[in-house]
DNA sequence: ATGAAAGCGCTAACAG
DNA sequence: CTGTTAGCGCTTTCAT
């Protein structure tokens, strides 16, 4: 288990500097064009011949030279991920699912992060990543970063997104099937759907950031409000993902009585809602109903537990890496990616017959001063 | 703010296939190596040749081929992160650290995951990233997957890695200064000793994963303890990181009337800890104290607000990154890492005079069966 | 200060 | 089936 010392005796030789393909096809006895035909599965080489240039690599621990290969090929097997965060839940599993499929495919997987949605900052990025030589870019476009820089990607890169559903739907992207989305709305609706099920007069919705000025779940929030002739509050649209964002537009928000659900725009934001009706003398769900999306590893612990919408983040980006068309050429079968799924749990309940009323207590100590323990740490605005 | 259509003019010509080196040598009426001169920033060019060749680079949009350039150099500016993981909050922040530094130095960032610490799982990834022509790489060694990969990695490449303190302070390793680490031993000394502080008579501690058999977390503990005179329990050990194991571990371990204070080995542990008591009918803090570990943004924001150890994992991606001396070649000053602090909330509390006995009622159903919700869709076994 | 020439390791036409 | 011959775009001697 424990660490024995780098291998000390790699480090006698004046420098072994790596085998090349020449130093295989002279130990193999052959030219060196024969073993680039092995490395690259070429269908005419004799069986002999393969397994003298198989061996010989073994024994020289040959090691095909990635930039070389990218050079002449003019194209090196790789792909970068453009994305904004490599924190926030959807976004890290996202980024997984990508490289379990990439390095199932034997492709390198890099990063790049925009770190604003300012024009200098895509610029930059969108000028890194927009070498066609360099291999092919996934962009994350769950936010205004992302979808800019897929606005602003050149036309000669190989690119695929993984996207909110509206952007899906642009005519001019639709055409070309490089980007993967749930259908949010449609989530957001059956979420919606389910508050105005166990009887509560209308849903107040707490929204993330989104690519467009109207996120897709505030879109299917509002259409089943509509349909079912429920009145439309105004949309709380905290600034940026923080929690402490939605824990104090929730501490407003829920001041008002008729306010007795409430459906976020991800589980975070459930959390700071839920605590801001808890430190109001609230209580989830038995005053106030709270619902999620993503569905967070941590969504069923919380107290209470969360009701929300499950995506499966790792197939959208699994999903996002198929639509390179990088695979061995042939074009498998995708599966269909599962729709998004509500998980009823605790945190909603009917509607109360008459809701508690706020107590307007002031935020616990440890929420007060920004500093204080308020996730200092975190870019919290944008 | 809508895409626009992807820059179909960009698709006229009959591919403008990159502009070369020579391309802009021609453009600016100069020699080609007077342009990799510019590139390079050698000091021997005249102001004159450089303005030219910079304008003709800014007019055909030119841009270096890396993979020529690595093939040239013999070693391409890149760094790969080697991780089990991309979503647990310290090794995403850590790799979000890393990334900040790199990009700031113009290294790119690869990442290749550890799907497990198989023996064969490891030999694969060590040798992907083990060529030396194709950047350094960091691993992320907080658990036996990352230690293992550091072990087997050989010493040709430039590496460094962010890793648990027992590792750092490996004779063999201490030498050489490629290693950063906090001390997860002191953090949980101190942590521990808030708890004793409080007046319990002890503390029981539910532990991650480690890349050692006793975990530095589980040796600052137990050195507490007995420094203390405190008994010093059995370490509750589940398998993984997941939420799932805590909580089951702990449904056990707080039917002991004498548990009053749990230490636990990161905050998700912390989360299901803090619902196995409430499932139990305990209050926390009033019956039970618990700690955790890192400060997630989630944490001010639980029922109750979570008593943490904050740890700045993106300063240590940052320190790892500097550490591979990848800069511009002066040594820059290192600032020091701050040290974890502890942040003193709600779930820890003085020691209850006679505990609450626990009821043992059955966890709710959505906890109950395996892929009703209890997070089936993350690996949380290993 | 600048140009000419060689070569990094590999792939891709070509010949045989 | 296998070997020969050219580069891919750049950096690095070495001249000038």
């Amino acid at each position: 288990m424990f660490v024995t010392g780098h291998n000390a005796e790699d480090e006698k030789e004046p420098a072994p500097s790596a085998a090349s393909i020449r130093d295989v096809a002279k130990a193999a006895g052959v030219s060196y064009q024969t073993v680039s035909r092995v490395i690259n599965h070429h269908p005419n080489v004799s069986q002999k011949a393969r397994d003298k240039v198989t061996a010989a690599m073994a024994e020289l621990g040959y090691r095909p030279n990635r930039a070389a290969r990218a050079l002449a090929n003019g194209m090196d097997r790789a792909v970068t991920v453009l994305t904004s965060n490599t924190n926030l839940f959807g976004y890290a599993e996202t980024l997984g699912g990508i490289e379990v499929a990439a390095r199932a495919a034997g492709v390198h997987v890099a990063i790049r992060v925009l770190p604003s949605d300012s024009p200098e900052d895509i610029a930059a990025a969108v000028d890194q990543v927009s070498d066609p030589r360099s291999g092919a870019v996934i962009v994350l476009a769950f936010d205004r970063e992302g979808s800019q820089a897929l606005e602003a990607l050149p036309a000669t890169v190989s690119w695929a997104g993984a996207a909110e559903s509206w952007l899906g739907r642009q005519s001019s992207l639709a055409e070309s099937p490089r980007l993967t989305w749930y259908d949010d709305t449609a989530a957001a609706r059956t979420a919606t759907e389910h508050l105005l099920d166990l009887g509560h007069r209308t849903v107040h919705h707490v929204a993330i950031p989104s690519s467009s000025p109207v996120g897709d779940r505030e879109r299917g929030w509002k259409q089943a409000l509509e349909a079912a002739g429920a009145p439309v509050p105004e949309v709380v649209q905290p600034h940026g993902w923080s929690i402490a964002g939605a824990y104090d537009a929730a501490r407003e928000l829920l001041l008002d009585p008729d306010v007795t659900a409430v459906l976020c725009g991800n589980d975070d934001q459930a959390l700071g809602v839920i605590r801001a009706a808890n430190d109001l003398g609230l209580k989830v769900p038995e005053d106030v109903s709270v619902v999620g999306f993503d569905d967070v590893p941590a969504a069923p612990y919380f107290t209470p537990a969360l009701t929300t919408v499950r995506f499966d983040f790792a197939a959208l980006g699994r999903r996002a890496f198929e639509l390179l068309e990088l695979g061995s050429g042939s074009t498998e079968e995708r599966a269909p990616l599962a729709s998004p799924a509500l998980i009823v749990r605790e945190s909603t309940g009917p509607a109360p017959q008459g809701r508690t009323a706020a107590r307007t207590t002031p935020p616990p100590q440890h929420l007060r001063a920004a500093g204080a323990g308020a996730e200092p740490r975190h870019k919290e605005d944008r």
